[in-house]
Formats: C-alpha cells, structure tokens, sequence
DNA sequence: CGGGGTCTTGATTTCATTCAAAAATGGTGG
DNA sequence: CCACCATTTTTGAATGAAATCAAGACCCCG
C-alpha cells in the first residue's frame, strides 16, 4: 500500500463524528477542506438535473474525500453509515502535497486514492450486464471491507446506493445477489454481512469470461 | 480558462506528428512522460479481459495525456486525427507542479483537465437512454471543436469511438443521430462536419427534461 | 477501380426497467 | 417488551429499450 499524506498535525486532530445520511459538504461548494475519513464508509453522489441519483465512488478509512483538485467540490459526500474522520484546511493539505511531492519526487498517492476509484466506476458501469458490473463492484471493494472473527465481510451498503453506484434499478441489483447466492457464489449470513465463498468466481465474471451463462 | 502549466522549454519543444490510430502509450506502462496535445484529437482506451473496448475520454488540443497520478499509465493513448504533441519528461513535469503549487497555492489546473472529463464520462454513461447520453456526450465537446468559416464544427470522431465512449453499440449511436438530424437539432453537412442548430433541444435532452418523448 | 472500413437500416431477440405488491428489517415510542 | 411505522429488500409479470444479427450503401484509400 503507498502510504497517505502526512499531516502535521494528523495525530492531534479532532475526530468529528457523522451519522448515517449526513451531508459532509455539497457538490458546487467552493473546496475549502479535505475530509480524512477514520471510520465508517462515505459515498459521493452527483444528482442530475431531472433527478436522477448517481453514486460517484464509495470512500473508506484511510480516504482523502474532497482533494481541491477543482475550484468547487464536484460531488456531494454523505456518510452512508455512522463514521468518524478528520478535517483539513485546503491550505495545509497543499502544503503537505508540495512536501510529499518534494520527497517522493512524484505525485501524491492520495490523488490517486481519490481519482482511481472514480476511474474505475467508469469502467464498471460500460460494462455490459448487470452481474457483470455487480461482481466488477464486489472485486473492487472487498478487500477493504472489515473481516469479522467468524470470517464474513462487514457490508452496510443499501442496495439502492450499489444500484445508484452501478446505474441500475434496485431490483436489478437484489436479483444480481440473488443469483450470486444461489449459484454459491456468495452467501448472505445477515443485514451488513457477506460472505465471500467463490472468489475466483466473481474475478471470473467481473472479467466477463462466461459469455452468458450467467 | 485556466491556464495550463508552463514547462520552461514548452515553447522551444519540438512538436511530434502521429498518424490516425497510431499508439501514444499504453495502458499499464510506467509513466515515463506526459503527453501534451498541440493539434488533433486523441482517445484514451481501456480494454477488459474479454475484449470490450471501451473509450475512457477524448483529448484536445490543450490537454496533457498521461498524468503520472499512478505508477502506469490506466489507459492507452491513441490517436484518433493526425496530431502534434510535445513530451515532457514525468520529473520536468513534477517539478512544474510543485512551482505552480507553491505560486497559486492550489492545485495544478492540468490535473483537473486530465481528472474532470473522466469524472464527467462517468456521469454521462451512468444516465439512463442512449439519446440522453449522447447529447450530455456532445454538449460536453461541442465547445472543443474547431468551427469552419461556414460555421460548422469540425467532428472527426467515428461512431465506433463515439460508442465506446458512452458503453452503447455503434448502431444505437447511429440511430441517435439520425434521430437528433430528424428533429432538425443537428445537421451533417458532410463526413467530419456537425451543424448545431439547436444547442438548447441538446441541452435540454442531456438534462433528462424531456421523459421519453425522445 | 477494387476493397476494407464505416455508416445505415430493418427485423429479431434479449435483457433490464418498470410497475405492483408483499415480506423483511430496523427504529421509535408507548 | 411489544406494536407500529418507514424503509429496504424481495418477487413476479408486463413492458420497453437497446443489443444483436444480417445485409446493403457509402466513402476513403491505395
């Protein structure tokens, strides 16, 4: 893992608690902070002029949310579960990017931690296939989903917001599960839970190797 | 506008032609340089393991290809016109960013440039009906586009790249048109040649306003 | 003057959305 | 603790839109 700016004051920061549907700040805002989140899981949500409801990227502790790449915040953030995280000034969040840059001699790898996942969604979504892009989904986020003791993933995320991620309808993504779990691919032991049974399977698929047997 | 960075030797570089086709880099190769356009027009590609193409965004002249915000390059360059460029190596081009962070305070404009038409695309082919995203596709390039004396736009992009650009099949692409030059929105007055005659029906459509009477 | 690629068009099929409604879940207040 | 409500998830059936298939027209190139 490429390590994440260095704040000076990073440790001694004050950890602000959200809860769950909160707004974090809105799209057309001027950048004014970056948003280190600590704990709990953000979306980004760009909403378009006939009302349509698109989830731009879903974010994870350790995520930079809001990087001043703009003059404006191109999304509005929420906090899809209760979540703890941090704020920095857009001042000195350039100056740790100018520091960071100066000693790496390259670019700031939370840049990247912000802008890969947007380029990503993109290739998921011009998938074709619903499961296609579902399990496309699954891959990229697994791995950074908490493990229970028993082994399961701690998944909170409303189909609604996977179905806005994945610019479909709702149904589509409960029956997308649906057929994941009968074919054992994965299992559902609870709300917020999910067990990965087949990865292989779903690397499989999200590559688009079984033309339409699924 | 936002100007874009200045590279001590920019004006003095030398400008590189390449054919139609012809690769700029690709996909998974360090980067190395950063491509900046000076004429044509060029196509970021991503292909998936089972051979979908997908057009991840379109560059213009202006534009700097290949930001080093990862390791390797995410997708590969292609040239979609003949076009001119110029290179700059990644540590020429690390050292302007950290001069015009340090000036403006803000972050680099050209990451922005790179950053928002991917971000944008994504938007766009998450939107609902295949006319709907081409003409979000078009208002977003319209402005890009060089203008003949007649007063038409010059618009040299094949429809195969135009689909794989907004995930959809040639012929629905084919189709949009047809249908946009029916309702008298556009006009073709030759290959490579749009006439926009009616910008706001485009971006009336692009914003959803108009349920399905298209 | 071919010939390969793009564009165009129609017919058909497939898939996802939509509509509608029931079941499950979580939270709230009595 | 339980009843109740709101939200989410689930399921089925019908509809609709776009992909696919197939074939012809067009155009630019060598």
């Amino acid at each position: 893992m490429l390590c994440q700016v260095q704040h000076a004051a990073s440790s001694r920061a004050i950890v602000m608690p959200a809860s769950a549907g909160e707004v974090l700040f809105l799209e057309g805002d001027p950048c004014e902070r970056v948003i280190e989140l600590r704990r709990g899981i953000a979306r980004g949500v760009s909403i378009s002029a006939d009302g349509e409801r698109q989830v731009t990227a879903f974010f994870f502790p350790g995520d930079q949310i809001g990087l001043p790449i703009a003059e404006a915040y191109r999304f509005t953030a929420e906090a899809v579960t209760e979540l703890g995280y941090v704020c920095h000034s857009r001042q000195s969040w350039s100056e740790a990017l100018i520091r960071s840059c100066r000693e790496q001699g390259g670019l700031l790898s939370s840049i990247c931690a912000e802008q890969d996942p947007i380029f990503r969604r993109g290739i998921i979504i011009g998938r074709h296939g619903v499961l296609v892009r579902i399990c496309a989904f699954l891959r990229s986020i697994i791995d950074r989903l908490p493990v229970t003791p028993e082994g399961d993933l701690v998944f909170p995320l409303p189909q609604i917001d996977i179905a806005g991620y994945l610019a479909t309808a709702p149904e589509s993504v409960c029956r997308g599960f649906r057929q994941l779990r009968e074919s054992g691919i994965i299992a559902v032991p609870g709300r917020d839970r999910l067990t990965i049974l087949d990865r292989s399977a779903i690397v499989r698929i999200a590559s688009g190797a079984c033309q339409r047997s699924f």
